[in-house]
DNA sequence: TGTACATCAGTGAACGCGCGTTCACTGATGTAC
DNA sequence: TGTACATCAGTGAACGCGCGTTCACTGATGTAC
């Protein structure tokens, strides 16, 4: 984080990556716009250059995080591969794995309260990302028998509910996490095969 | 609201009434101690004689919520009656009432990051509230053929994950909620349906 | 290659504000006798 | 029933603090010629 003189050279980011340490250790009410500055050493007048107020800075680093978290669980899918029930779990445990290791992140994107009509650029970024759940769920959808296919939007609707259920209840990364008799990931493991099951899905082993 | 003299005569509820009021209209985030005392009528200082300071008030409140929230969920399950498949929808029904019912409420309950570790005694009623689940999802494994019983343990936190994920994304009060192509009640009812069918207990109807 | 100048990204001091918290205090209430 | 007094629940003024935001400014960068 070093400056190399007057400009900082790399303030934006800088910034970002302040608020993101600040969101992990207090939560996205505990950030500030001048203890970002701060930590990015800066002035505080400085980050109005690059952001128009507290907020907005706030929204991008939950668009950024919806762009990641995107990215990640299309990795995950991995386009169906190697087939599609196998990579359905992989994207479940990627939504986990995210909101683990991307605590600040995920805090961001879903706990912070901002109004998602004040950011358009913020919902669609969402969006996008539950697009990959979609997309998914359509592809397990079709490997069923036409007569008893369940609407694809439904089970996707479904799935990142339980996902996000469980992460934010059991996953989340701050002293507020329940504990658990088992992983997050079984939970929502065991939570799929029986869902799965319950479409007339059956287990493949 | 009205003051009766110099002694309020009730602070301590006026005041968790006011934190209820601010945390619905900007998030947990958004109370403050001084505001709560403004809107109760009284000055700055007077809060202290009934809380030991701001944290303490919030901890209150979301203890307070989840005592109402167990109380509402246990006269929905009404002990199985009139039989348990009927009696676990209302119990899911109920929850996502409360969410909507209650933003305020919830939000402390869930969203405000209080560390459980500090505050023993919200733990405890949260976990109160947690037994409702656990015992409906009890009774409902029981009618499972014993070969077949799945860990009610398991089950209850399965249904708590899916209907707190539906609460937080589809059915709080706020800016941040997404919008649906169903309600939120229909969406959660689909989930149990095939949930419980992959379990093996056939659809009544 | 050098120079003038526009543009950009920062400074630093200042502001008004509302917050949490403390303090010595005082008015009201209730109880012992 | 009356009175003295302890206790309780409030006051109001004050404090230090950190925040968001603004302003005129200045140092650095890059570009036209």
């Amino acid at each position: 984080m070093a400056r190399r003189g007057y400009h900082h050279g790399n303030l934006r980011e800088a910034l970002v990556q302040a608020a993101l340490d600040l969101i992990a250790s207090k939560g996205p009410a505990g950030f500030t716009f001048a203890e970002a500055a701060r930590s990015a050493g800066v002035s505080p007048a400085a980050p109005y250059r690059h952001f128009r107020d507290r907020d907005a800075l706030l929204a991008d680093v939950a668009r950024q995080g919806f762009e990641r978290f995107e990215a990640f669980l299309r990795t995950a899918w991995n386009d169906g591969r190697p087939d599609v029930r196998m990579a359905f779990g992989h994207m479940g445990r990627a939504y986990l794995a995210f909101a683990r290791s991307e605590p600040a992140y995920y805090s961001a994107m879903f706990e912070a309260g901002i109004p998602l009509d004040d950011h358009p650029e913020l919902r669609q970024a969402g969006d996008r990302a539950f697009a990959i759940v979609r997309t998914a769920s359509e592809a397990l959808c079709a490997s069923l028998p036409k007569d008893r296919r369940p609407p694809a939007l439904m089970m996707a609707l479904h799935v990142w509910a339980i996902s996000h259920g469980i992460a934010s209840l059991f996953a989340r990364g701050d002293a507020s996490r329940r504990s658990l008799p088992m992983s997050p990931e079984d939970l929502l493991e065991a939570a799929m095969l029986i869902y799965l099951q319950g479409l007339g899905l059956d287990d493949p082993r």
